[in-house]
DNA sequence: AATATAATGGACTATTTGGTACAATGATAT
DNA sequence: ATATCATTGTACCAAATAGTCCATTATATT
C-alpha cells in the first residue's frame, strides 16, 4: 500500500468511525474486528488492507482524537484562555457522557486503562494525548501567572495534573453509578478549587 | 455444590486471589479463565465446581474487595475520623500504584470501566464498593459539620463525590503516565480543597 | 466397612478470535 | 488499449476461548 486515493480515504475513515464508537461503547477488547467490519460495511481484505492488525486500528482511533484536539473539531475545546473557556472545557465533558446517559467515560482513558499495561505504543499514545490536554491547561495557568493573576503558591503543571485526573475520575464514576450527577459535582469543586488561585 | 469443605475453601481463596492479581495487572478481558487455573494451580473442574463462569468469579474478586473494606483488613483505611486518617486514605491510595511502578490503576474503578457496559450486574457489584467508600467521606465530613468544625456551605456528599473521583482518576492517569508523581499532585490539591472547609 | 458427597484431573467441544491467501475488480496514467 | 496499482470479496486457517462431561479420588458420617 504506497498511496491512497480518494475513494480508499472514505473506507478508511468509515472504519475508523465505526471503531472509534465500539471501542467507547463496549472498549476494545469487548470490540472484535468482525464487528468493526460487519457494522462499517467493509471487508476483511479492506481492513487489513489499510491497517496492519487490531492493534494498529486502535493507535487510528487515538490519532483521530488526538487530532480533533488539535485541530478544534471535537465538542471539548482546549483554546482555553480565560476561566470561562475552563468552565467550558470542565462542563464539556460533562454534557458529552450525558449524551450517552452516563453509560460511558471518557474513551481516551478508557482505552489508557485497559491497554496500557499490555501495549507499550498504545500507552504512549494515550499518554501523548493527555500531555497535550495536560499543556494546554498548564499554558493557561501559566500566562495567569505571569500576568500576575494567579497566586504565586500555584503551579501550574500540578494544577494541570489536578484539572487532568478530575475530570477522568468524575467521568469514570458516572459511567459507573450511570448517573452524571457526582461527576457534576466533581467539577464543581474542582473548577471552584482552581479558581480559588485567581486573583 | 451444597457444602464446601476446608480443604475446598482454600481451593476457592487460591483461584480467587489469582484472578485478582490478573485482573489487577492485565484487566479482566485480557485474562483467561485457563491462565487462572495455570498459575493457581488448579483445574477446570476446580473452577467451574466454585464458579458458575467467568462473570461469576470477577463477581467473587468485587466480593473480596468489598468485604476486605468492610473488615478493615486491607491496605487502605476506611475508619475515617479525623483529616489525618482522611489524608492516609488519599495516600495509601499512592503508595498503593507505587509498589507496581505506577504499571496499574485501582483494581475496582478498573473492572468497573472495562465491564460495566457489558454486565450490568458487576456495574452494580463496582457502584455498591464506590458507594461504600462514599459513605464512609461523607458519614466523616457528616459528623464534623455537626459539631461545627466543617464549613456550613460544604456538602458532605458532594464533597465526598469530589474525593472518590480525584482518587480514581489520580490512579489513571498515574498509570498512562508510568509515573505517580502527577498522582501525588492530585491528591495534595484534592486534600487542601477538602481542608479548606475545615474551621 | 459402606455410603454419600465433595474435590479433582483432564480430555473434549463449539465458537470466536485475529489474521492470511488469492483472485477479481476498479481506476488511472501513459 | 494496456499495464499498473489500489481496492475489494470471500474463503480459509490456526490459535485461543469459555464452558461441558465424566470418570476418579479424597473425605467424612453413619
Amino acid at each position: 500500500m504506497k498511496e491512497i486515493s480518494e475513494k480508499g480515504i472514505k473506507t478508511k475513515a468509515k472504519i475508523v468511525e465505526t471503531a472509534r464508537e465500539l471501542f467507547h461503547k463496549n472498549g476494545v477488547k469487548a470490540t472484535s474486528v468482525d464487528e468493526i467490519l460487519k457494522i462499517s460495511g467493509a471487508g476483511k481484505s479492506q481492513f487489513y488492507h489499510y491497517f496492519k492488525n487490531k492493534d494498529d486500528i486502535v493507535h487510528a482511533v487515538l490519532q483521530f482524537y488526538l487530532e480533533t484536539f488539535q485541530q478544534g473539531t471535537g465538542s471539548v475545546k482546549l483554546q482555553i484562555n480565560s476561566w470561562d473557556d475552563l468552565e467550558e472545557f470542565f462542563y464539556s465533558h460533562i454534557r458529552g457522557i450525558e449524551m450517552f446517559n452516563s453509560e460511558r467515560s471518557c474513551p481516551i482513558g478508557s482505552i489508557g486503562n485497559e491497554l496500557s499495561s499490555e501495549n507499550e505504543l498504545i500507552r504512549q499514545d494515550v499518554n501523548l494525548i493527555f500531555e497535550y490536554v495536560r499543556n494546554n491547561l498548564s499554558n493557561f495557568f501559566a500566562d495567569l501567572k505571569a500576568e500576575g493573576k494567579l497566586n504565586k503558591i500555584a503551579d501550574p503543571e500540578s494544577l494541570a495534573d489536578f484539572g487532568i485526573s478530575t475530570v477522568q475520575g468524575a467521568l469514570l464514576l458516572a459511567k459507573v453509578r450511570k448517573d452524571s450527577k457526582a461527576a457534576e459535582n466533581t467539577v464543581d469543586h474542582a473548577l471552584k478549587y482552581l479558581k480559588s488561585f485567581s486573583q
